[in-house]
DNA sequence: GTCTATAAATAGATAGAC
DNA sequence: GTCTATCTATTTATAGAC
């Protein structure tokens, strides 16, 4: 039923330049589903921006939700937190992935607007979201535990650990709302001073000592990482 | 051009059955854009579910739009923080007001889907939430200043007040997100550890502490109030 | 592989009867 | 004040030519 073309793709006999024109289909529609959301993005709309029609959008994904499946895989390989950083220093790879967002504001426009459609039981973006959402939560959890184990943290019981984790995941969605209605606020500064206030609570050590290490360890990683 | 309607309304002359349709309406509205946003939620979905035609409907509101921003005037007017506390306490009442809310999933569903949805520049709903947005930050910002003036919070820069401030409405915004995905999650629970942990951090005193000046406060405004 | 043409359903809004 | 009927535009999806 659903198309699985993401990742393989070697480009072999009559794909060759098919996967570059799915390319731009997938991207103008997750700006267009960003924008609009699933039912209010038409794909007379994406096509218009592609060049093309209604009916090659449709010969490429079958139907609108296989071309909305593809664009949030596509979208999930864009954004998955890919740090190999654990425990503390985990949390501090929050603070660049803001300035990376900047960047790609379609990005969090479509993450914004899915997982506010994927509040409705039969949204065809619902499983995917919310498997993402645990994921992250899971992740951030596994990262405390260690951090606490390592003695970076001080001792928290398995509630606290998932509301921190929940909390740490609203903070980031909510401001990223924040951003979107004013790109006028400092996404960035807001996200380190809130991870910086995060992480003095969480080790129990003053709040300077915590900048200052995050300062050292910003400029270690490079301007360009 | 707009239509000024809620608040005066004393039942007169030919206005006395209409008002209660009207009621009927916005309420059946609020339901359908929270659902389905602006532009998925039809008039004809509105009207099946008040038990009439798309017709009345631009009879009452003139046209769609017309008919959001009664929505957004009853949403406002029901969901207000109308606390009258004043400084420390006024940010221990953003407790309650998540249970209160957790009764009414559609004023939930309402707000984050106008608030992503108004995040694109030509959407009617984009002057009232970002209205309500700044509103909702100067009067936390006010109660922060008032709180360190009156020596329960620690001195703060303006700069860090608002970035206070727009933290913990990203939070509250982000956890309402996170409960509407998974209303398994203990909504309540999350918020309240947080408000304790962030007055602990603003006060400089220990979290058990707060946390027992929480528990009276939450007794002391009695289980109905 | 991509197009034109079109089917079938639904959208917001209007006209006019009662 | 509320309805039926209808207009015009737009939606997703299909059929078939090239």
């Amino acid at each position: 039923m659903t198309v699985s073309v993401a990742g393989d793709g070697a480009a072999r006999g009559p794909y060759k330049n098919g996967l570059k024109r799915r390319r731009e289909i997938v991207e103008a529609a997750s700006l267009v589903f960003g924008q609009y959301g699933y039912h209010g993005g038409s794909l007379r709309t994406i096509a218009e921006r592609v060049g093309t029609t209604p009916a090659t959008l449709v010969a490429y994904f079958t139907n609108k939700e296989g071309l909305l499946v593809a664009v949030l895989e596509a979208w999930r390989d864009a954004t998955t937190n890919g740090s190999t950083e654990h425990g503390l220093d985990h949390f501090r790879t929050y603070i660049p992935l803001r300035g990376d967002h900047t960047e790609h504001r379609g990005l969090i426009e479509l993450f914004l607007t899915m997982s506010t459609e994927a509040t409705q039981p039969d949204h065809p973006a619902r499983p995917f979201i919310i498997e993402r959402q645990q994921m992250t939560i899971q992740g951030m959890s596994e990262n405390m535990v260690a951090a606490i184990e390592a003695g970076q943290f001080r001792p928290m019981s398995p509630t606290v650990i998932e509301w921190e984790a929940r909390l740490l995941v609203a903070v980031l969605d909510g401001i990223e709302l924040e951003w979107l209605l004013d790109p006028g606020i400092d996404l960035v500064g807001i996200v380190r001073h809130h991870m910086d206030s995060t992480i003095a609570r969480w080790t129990g050590r003053p709040l300077d000592e915590i900048a200052a290490e995050t300062d050292a360890w910003l400029a270690s990683r490079g301007p360009n990482d």
